[in-house]
RNA sequence: CGGGGUGUAGCUUAGCCUGGUAGAGCGCCUGGUUUGGGACCAGGAGGUCGCAGGUUCGAAUCCUGUCGCCCCGACCA
């Protein structure tokens, strides 16, 4: 039980300026949290609590599903990062933790690191430890803080540099085995998210710079997400934008029938699908080839879609190169005959055929029949080109990116779309990291293997601020009972009163008995303002002794989420605040 | 890192364009009146106007630089 008088939880009736989304405000304004820098925040004693919580019901969850818990360091020496697969894209957002010198000079190359997941660092230490198949499957996990000077932190907890983050590694003896342990995280994942009162839904999402064969994503739904989720209720599908597929072409789909074999005509300084679409050429968007070129790993490759719609460049992912990304005229012109505008993909058109490294065609350019596509001649176009009869197709795949209402892939019911925030990501690693640090078991016919891996991960922290956020109103937080920093508010109005005292002091020792972390607010304030305060931090069950009620022999029990105020009989009154706290716990 | 914005008391801010003694609300302290949804009255403390240069008789205000913070983009839990 704590006294709000001797305790420490500073409100505030405005927000600060720099707070712009509603949790934000609320994370602040309630006392939660205080910054110290960009992205770098205090959890206050309130904040701290609902932390606590959240990272006790996640320990919970994990260790249910058979996971281990440990420490790992927070300091990397830097060479188990130049020694990993993926010390080019990750270094621009670690921190590095040298010694100062001499504050003139610095190493060059840092010494140390501050950790910004922890791959690098158990692989290494199972391998060391964990040698036979005997010892095998194991699944380790850890919660605390993690470092990513993230190029652009932003409200709050959401993004930050330093956020407190629940990750875990898990270690197979092969592939079916990686699946059961990816799985018993997807079940802990919904479990945990579910306890703590939120409404996650699991997306198919993209591995990204972890790599691996496949993942899911954890969103909550809210207009401030950074990420959009395409799905459908009836058919289960949801899938974040990254990855999101749509059924657009029909089973069986055969070209349409040629009106005659493509043709060259003059298209001067026409050079974008919108030009073409204008008169005199009139050529619809949608029966436009949209020819863009690529460097995989140095090399030129073409990607083909229909002109009306769009690339989605992570999806070039599929296609195996570690790094993609546009090429720029000069690159392209060697190799197609022409700038960009005028680009296609016909065959006998393309300058050096040999100097792609393939032509990837989204599946929705089947749709398109007797299209126009650019000639390789810069000022050119050909029109009634066909794709299996015309195009020089390495093979399709999906690049496209999904508008809401096409058809979802599984039963062609309409997509609809959601803004999310990013709060849980499951991956199945596969063998990169045991592969590149030769890290793996003998099997009981003395055979070497790799490990199969799998990581995990809950930005609790974020979670929290995804929490407020899906959970307030205009008043404040609403807190879910789980993680509530308190579940029950005993509101002592006039703490002058000695017969009121009494009666919250036992209020609160029977909401105590009954399992609820107790708060009394005694301070000498006016009643507005202990209720506006109750409101802003959220507390679930709020029960209010005051000379008024006691007047008519009753205390009022009031729920944070509801309307109605109940007035309880004094006699009646320890007994019911223990069963509503039994009721919820 | 590119683009935009902003920096004045613990918090929210006015003043800046058009240079001339730095103002308000909230919060805080004292006294009084109040006391069931952010009370009222009176008094008070608190600001080298982010920092450094420059222009000027004079700079919160104009100029240059620099730093912090916020928003938009790529990235992420």
């Amino acid at each position: 039980m704590k006294f709000w008088s001797r305790y420490f939880i500073p409100t505030l009736k405005e927000s600060p300026s720099d707070a712009e989304i509603a949790s934000h405000k609320l994370l602040i304004r309630a006392g939660l949290v205080r910054k110290l820098g960009g992205g770098v925040y205090t959890f206050l004693p309130l904040g701290l609590r609902v932390m606590q919580k959240i990272s006790r019901i996640c320990r919970e969850e994990m260790e249910r599903a058979g996971a281990i818990e440990l420490s790992m360091p927070h300091i990397h020496p830097a060479e188990f990062w130049a020694d990993g697969p993926r010390w080019g894209p990750v270094r621009e957002i670690m921190f590095r933790a040298d010694s100062a010198g001499d504050g003139r000079r610095a190493p060059r190359e840092p010494e140390f690191v501050l950790g910004p997941t922890h791959e690098e660092v158990i692989t290494p230490l199972i391998k060391s430890e964990i040698t036979s198949y005997r010892d095998l499957p194991k699944n380790f996990f850890q919660i605390g803080t993690k470092f990513r000077n993230e190029i652009r932190p932003r409200y709050g907890l959401m993004r930050a540099r330093e956020f407190v983050m629940m990750d875990a590694y898990s270690f197979d003896a092969d592939d079916e085995g990686a699946v059961r342990s990816y799985m018993a995280m997807k079940a802990a994942y919904e479990s945990f998210f579910r306890r703590i009162g939120t409404n996650a839904i699991c997306v198919e999402a993209d591995t990204g710079v972890m790599g691996g064969s496949f993942s899911h994503e954890f969103m909550v739904p809210a207009e401030v997400g950074d990420n959009d989720l395409f799905y459908n209720e009836e058919s289960g599908y949801a899938a974040n934008r990254e990855k999101a597929r749509s059924s657009l072409v029909p089973e069986g789909h055969a070209d349409a029938a040629p009106a005659g074999a493509p043709e060259e005509f003059p298209t001067p300084g026409v050079v974008t699908i919108a030009a073409l679409e204008a008169q005199p050429h009139g050529v619809p968007a949608d029966r436009q080839f949209k020819t863009l070129i690529f460097i995989g790993d140095g090399m030129p490759f073409a990607v083909i879609l229909r002109g009306s719609d769009e690339l989605e460049e992570a999806k070039l992912g599929s296609l195996g190169f570690t790094l993609t990304r546009p090429a720029t005229a000069e690159e392209i012109e060697p190799v197609m005959g022409a700038r960009p505008g005028s680009l296609g993909a016909v065959r006998g058109t393309i300058r050096n055929p040999a100097g792609l490294a393939g032509v990837f065609a989204d599946h929705a350019v089947r749709l398109v029949g007797n299209g126009t596509t650019g000639a390789n001649r810069d000022g050119f176009h050909l029109r009634n080109v066909n794709v299996t009869r015309d195009l020089e197709i390495t093979r399709f795949g999906d690049f496209r990116r999904i508008q809401a209402g096409e058809p979802d892939p599984l039963g062609g019911r309409p997509l609809k779309v959601r803004r999310g925030i990013e709060v849980g990501h499951i991956f199945k690693l596969g063998t990169k990291y045991s592969e590149r640090l030769d890290a793996g078991y003998t099997d009981d016919k003395k055979e070497r293997h790799l490990f199969v891996m799998g990581s995990y991960g809950i930005g609790l922290s974020r979670t929290l601020q995804a929490v407020i956020e899906e959970s307030h109103d205009k008043d404040g937080i609403v807190w879910p009972w789980a993680i509530a920093p308190f579940q029950v508010l005993v509101c002592l109005l006039d703490p002058q009163d000695t017969e009121a005292t009494v009666i919250a002091g036992r209020l609160a020792a029977a909401a105590g008995r009954a399992g609820a972390d107790v708060l009394v607010d005694d301070r000498a304030e006016r009643p507005g303002v202990k209720f506006k305060d109750a409101d802003l931090i959220g507390i679930p069950l709020r029960i209010t002794v005051g000379g008024r009620g006691i007047k008519e022999g009753v205390v009022e029990m009031k729920w944070r989420n509801a309307p109605e105020t109940l007035k309880i009989p004094l006699d009646e009154s320890e007994a019911r605040v223990e069963a509503a706290v039994r009721e919820k716990a």
